[in-house]
DNA sequence: TTTATAATTTAGGTGCGCCTAACTCTCTGT
DNA sequence: ACAGAGAGTTAGGCGCACCTAAATTATAAA
């Protein structure tokens, strides 16, 4: 088992090489709040127990043991995030800080349980793809990538992109609000607690039930 | 801000001290997996820092600074495991490690909002109650308080919480009566000078002695 | 009361993740 | 091609929470 400190800097170079290329020593030392000396020194014990490879001068990558186990943690961590964020009501700070801890407590089985309590999410608060896990898992839900209604940032604007519901009359009833395929929505309020969400559709202010926000389908204009 | 190790000695200690009674530095060191000498020294720097009164060789107790933290915590605690135990449906074993983790990261909002989510439980899944907060907040439901049956008035019925008690044999026998947490206790004679109290429990009258009743903490209902 | 046993504390030492200061490498501009 | 800036690394040290072994104190038994 990975100690807390290891999974950390793993999360942390994860994301920062989810561009593709190398961390840098100083991006990481930031990212940790920790001086950059100390980051090289702790790099040196991740390589010699194989989680990273690093190139002196040149950067950092994930080994495939390490990106195992830092994806593992960030799906954690977002799930976490996701969690606080939607039904706790905790603001996204405080609700980063928080996961950054806790996802390192929370066992597989909580965490699959967590994802089905919340329907799957496919992202983070900050918006950012919940990955999903490797483990053998019942989990394939998780595997699209249209963003729902209801993870829609505050402020932001999407387009519907297609609409999923077992409930065929709530699908109807969603479509005759005009929630139709190329309609542009802003959400304005997410209340908490799964509670509703307000939005703005060409210019009318309509509260819709958190299930409804799940059923709908965004793409974000890039 | 006491650091995570601080809070889960202040935590233990206060479990331990729950019966009146000063904790014993081997207690301690057994509940936290820890050699009895790590645990001195530890005592040490908790009663430098005016968490703990510590009287070498005759046990410890918390200083009103290190129980109102103890108690905050073992509130986040037992809130996380009922959390993860009811709405996650995490083992019991499970979710209290989980929890002994969580509890450090949890923000004093997420607490309230965890609190509410949950309808503002009394115990946690091992029954012991769960303590209301210090702090100034909302969370007025969550004001009861664990009665010993000693203190219970004749005449009144309470329901079992958890029983406290140094003597093992006593607790099991205690159990084998029939008073397991959730049972419901009306107290119909408590007879004077510490002398026995005579209760009903099922429609069965018993007599237990004041020392059984004084292990037996109820919660009355409201 | 004396003595054996168990609990507790003291002393000395370890590993981990962090620090600062000083050094080395890479890269950019001239 | 090379100097200087800045990123990165090495060296040496620190505090924390832990350990074992040895000494001390409390307690129960003879």
């Amino acid at each position: 088992m990975a100690s807390e400190i290891t999974e950390q800097y793993l999360k942390i170079i994860f994301n920062l090489t989810e561009g593709g290329e190398a961390a840098k020593t100083t991006d990481i030392a930031n990212a940790m709040g920790v001086a950059p000396a100390s980051v090289t020194q702790m790099l040196h014990k991740l390589a010699r127990q194989g989680y990273v490879r690093h190139k002196p001068y040149h950067g950092t990558v994930l080994s495939q043991k390490g990106r195992r186990i830092a994806k593992g943690i960030t799906r954690k961590h977002r799930l976490l995030e996701r969690f606080l964020s939607d039904m706790v009501g905790v603001e996204r700070e405080a609700g980063h800080d928080q996961a950054c801890k806790m996802e390192h407590a929370l066992s597989n089985e909580a965490e699959e349980a967590l994802c089905k309590m919340m329907n799957h999410p496919s992202t983070c608060p900050h918006g950012k793809l919940i990955p999903k896990c490797d483990r053998d898992v019942t989990c394939e839900e998780c595997a699209q990538q249209a963003l729902r209604l209801s993870e829609v940032e505050e402020g932001r604007t999407a387009t519907v992109s297609h609409l999923v519901s077992k409930n065929k009359d709530e699908l109807c009833r969603t479509l005759a609000m005009g929630f139709v395929p190329g309609a542009k929505v802003t959400v304005e309020k997410k209340l908490p607690l799964g509670g509703p969400i307000i939005v703005n559709l060409k210019g009318t202010r309509i509260a819709i039930a958190r299930s409804v926000g799940d059923a709908l389908r965004m793409v974000e204009a890039s």
